[in-house]
DNA sequence: GCGAATTCGGTTACTATATAACGCGGGTGC
DNA sequence: GCACCCGCGTTATATAGTAACCGAATTCGC
């Protein structure tokens, strides 16, 4: 388990925050992306487009590629998901689960750590990691605009289980 | 201009360390692997693999997907390049250039900042950057195994030449 | 020398990821 | 009514990456 809405609740609630945060920018949550959203959110991992196109033509069949790119492109603008860009797969924004009012629209900066062995891909927003990158790039005279920081090793969990070993060692 | 090798002299001198490299650590730098190290040397931006085919062709009509892919398999575990996974594109290592003896063979924590505007990608090597993301990895209990930071933007030549209202207005 | 094992790379075919381009229908403004 | 924009269906295609099989060259053991 690792990003997964733990209920129909939590899943509604995040819909909710999701609709308000895009009437705030003047954004319409249609009806396929909020089907897109949904399907995204409720994965324990990060999802590719295409086996989100797969579960979205249980829905709509008639689905095809543009379709679920389409929805991910409006959903990246406006912030409820992030693509992991090492496994070119998408997963929920934990901020945007937030409904609180004042605008945040800035590109929050964030991290993520995908475990080798489970799959789980834990968001952070770490400060430190961010103002050490920004730091860096301010030294060479770089202006960012967007940061990729995309770690891939074992979690807690795993190691925990002697994964270090199981991954080494099983081949399934 | 961002990472292409100035000269042929410097080209040959690159190509003679990763030689030296490869020997140290008991693998084969074949003439196609060394073709494909120079394709990716000689260019100022990182190259995909089916860029780099094309230009393999031009010395080997043969080549197919597997032929490219695998020499940069081989160069990617040696340490001779990297792959910027924003751009699934291949750029040498700044480090793999020198041909000091002692090894550090350890992967190499590395950044890069890639430029919107003129393309040129900046490898970075900075400590307080890796041990920011190590920290916070450490911190909820993730074993870090590779890390991969990317950072999109404008470079200190694009900002000077105003690329910033460049990039808005013009489509080139 | 001879065969087994390994490495390298040619070749064919295929899977996975992503986008281009066209068109239709439904809203909005005038 | 009509021009316009938007969302999305639809077809086709581009780009990225792999699987699987094969043969040549080298090395190793004997």
């Amino acid at each position: 388990m690792a990003a997964g809405q733990g209920s129909a609740s939590e899943m509604a609630r995040a819909l909710d925050a999701a609709e308000a945060r895009c009437v705030r920018s003047g954004a319409q949550l249609t009806e396929l992306r909020r089907q897109v959203l949904a399907l995204v959110l409720e994965a324990d991992q990060p999802l590719g487009a295409y086996a989100l196109l797969d579960r979205l033509k249980a829905q709509r069949p008639g689905a095809a590629p543009p379709t679920v790119y389409r929805a991910l492109d409006f959903l990246l603008e406006q912030g409820l998901i992030h693509k992991v860009e090492r496994l070119n797969a998408f997963i929920g924004c934990v901020e945007a689960g937030h409904d609180h009012g004042h605008d945040h629209d800035h590109a929050h900066d964030h991290q993520f750590l995908i475990c080798g062995s489970c799959g789980a891909t834990i968001e952070l927003s770490d400060h430190a990691v961010a103002h050490a990158l920004a730091d860096a790039a301010r030294r060479v005279g770089f202006q960012l605009r967007k940061t990729t920081v995309e770690a891939e090793g074992l979690c807690a969990a795993c190691l925990a289980a002697g994964a270090g070993a199981a991954v080494a060692a099983s081949p399934g």
